[in-house]
DNA sequence: AACTTCGGTCCACATAATGGAACCTTAAAT
DNA sequence: ATTTAAGGTTCCATTATGTGGACCGAAGTT
């Protein structure tokens, strides 16, 4: 139920086997966000293209990437839509926080983001939107930056140091704002800061007129495992006013934790560790 | 934009590579509905232990699987969901069938369903339910067979007849109801009727009381893309009721492909101003 | 006809995967 | 405290896989 790294691996690699570079092929496809041609893959890539091509005959036959014969193009193939699920249903929070922050959303009448790390970004999982209350994957499975949005930096402030230190290394500190954080010691410093609230903001750092409060949901043992925030625009609130929410958010991101807790798989997954755990 | 597989392939295989080998083990994972230990995966897997390891930590090095120190758990890793995003949005028809099965259900009151094929499985793409609108990667993204789906049987009716064959053989045949199509002959005298009629219906052959009627969703050549389907109960309609709604579901199905050929970048070259030109 | 671009194939060679066996590590049994 | 067992991890000689420069052929272009 979350991103491993227990800190020690720290080889955030992406090469070596041959693995990792048909994944490197997929994330090129994907990159494009347009079915593309085997020739611009091969001018974006350094692979020679023989490698490339065989590559990509892999990945074709795996239906990881799907080939429409009509435009001689090449997009992420379906199968990854039915693994995706899997990995939502399981892996992700979605499933345990919904309730909670449909609740949420119906209480505080703004967007409500539920994101977990993925690698050095921000991976949104559920989103409830008040006024729009549909969504699909269109919002979930989005990506976006760490060190600029509200889930982002309060992941980042109670992770594990080294892994932190690690993603941080990973930012690009692009400046999207007047507000961004562009710096890893501004970013630190905002880090510091979170930790002594307990919460953190988002002051437009990422879009013009969009502010968020946000909260660490954490494990039993303390780990992080995603965050939750609530998003609005300069035009209809505040960050005085959001920050009124806080015991509201808390109070959601400790139910999440508690219940992640509890959860348990129809096959009994429960471990001597966890039972352990639970006693201590 | 396609299930690829030209009919000339034929090798519907699973093995050879390594990443074929990966792919197992995820899906191996992913079979499971649940976290699960090692030593679980080891007991289903054919491979040797130091094999199945070093694969598995492969696959999470690559953060396609995530574990769960506390629990010692894998499951699959959310790098899929957002892999599954680019797919979902480039390679389904989900983006571009959205506002019609909107329009689609809010007009006819059922639930309607988009899928395509992933292998020899249907793969719901799009889901729209009249009475309880909200639904995520829960709907989107599952798998169930083709033999016995509404949607499923009319892919199968106006697929290529080589691909046709190699899907029909990879069925199961499991005997849902009493109604189930039950073998490869049966199913196949089913075909020749959809294709006489131009839709098909599910007559509770995977549910008691389940009834659909489905439609095919083609591409300009004439290839099948998808299907979409309206269904409900027998508590509610009859399949009399059903058909009377052929022209609306056959009206869908031509809006949504005449939008696939539109929005088909129309030569890999063109695509960028196209992008532009509807951002714009 | 000569030239270019693009997708696709070959094959001697190098790398990466394999898996049996040995080895830790944790927990339960004696 | 000592033994046993099971799950999990590492080693390394062997072998299967993947690599990529060169080459092919079709479809356009000049």
């Amino acid at each position: 139920m979350a991103t491993a790294q227990t800190s020690e691996d720290a080889k955030g690699n992406g090469t070596g086997g041959t693995v990792g570079k048909a994944l490197e092929v997929m994330d090129l496809v994907a990159s494009f966000g347009r079915p593309v041609r085997f020739s611009e893959l091969h001018t974006q890539s350094a692979y020679p293209k023989a490698t490339l091509y065989r590559l990509v005959q892999t990945l074709l036959s795996q239906r990881m990437l799907a080939f429409d014969a009509d435009r001689q193009t090449y997009a992420p193939g379906i199968r990854l839509v039915r693994l995706a699920h899997a990995a939502w249903a399981m892996s992700s929070l979605a499933p345990i926080a919904r309730p909670h922050i449909d609740l949420l959303s119906a209480d505080v009448r703004e967007t409500v983001h539920v994101a977990q790390l993925d690698g050095a970004q921000v991976l949104y999982v559920e989103k409830r939107n008040a006024v729009d209350p549909i969504e699909m994957y269109s919002q979930a499975g989005k990506v976006g930056p760490a060190y600029c949005t509200g889930v982002g930096k309060v992941m980042l402030a109670y992770l594990d140091p080294n892994d932190a230190q690690s993603v941080i290394a990973q930012q690009s500190f692009h400046r999207f704002t007047d507000a961004t954080l562009c710096s890893a010691d501004a970013l630190e410093q905002e880090l510091i800061d979170i930790r002594q609230h307990g919460y953190g903001f988002d002051r437009e750092e990422h879009e013009p007129g969009i502010i968020c409060v946000a909260m660490p949901i954490k494990s039993a043992n303390g780990r992080v495992m995603g965050a939750l925030s609530v998003t609005s625009s300069t035009a209809r609130t505040n960050l005085a006013a959001l920050e009124a929410l806080v015991p509201r958010l808390r109070e959601t991101a400790n139910a999440i934790s508690e219940e992640l807790q509890n959860w348990r798989f129809p096959d009994g997954t429960r471990s001597n560790q966890q039972r352990k755990a639970k006693e201590g």
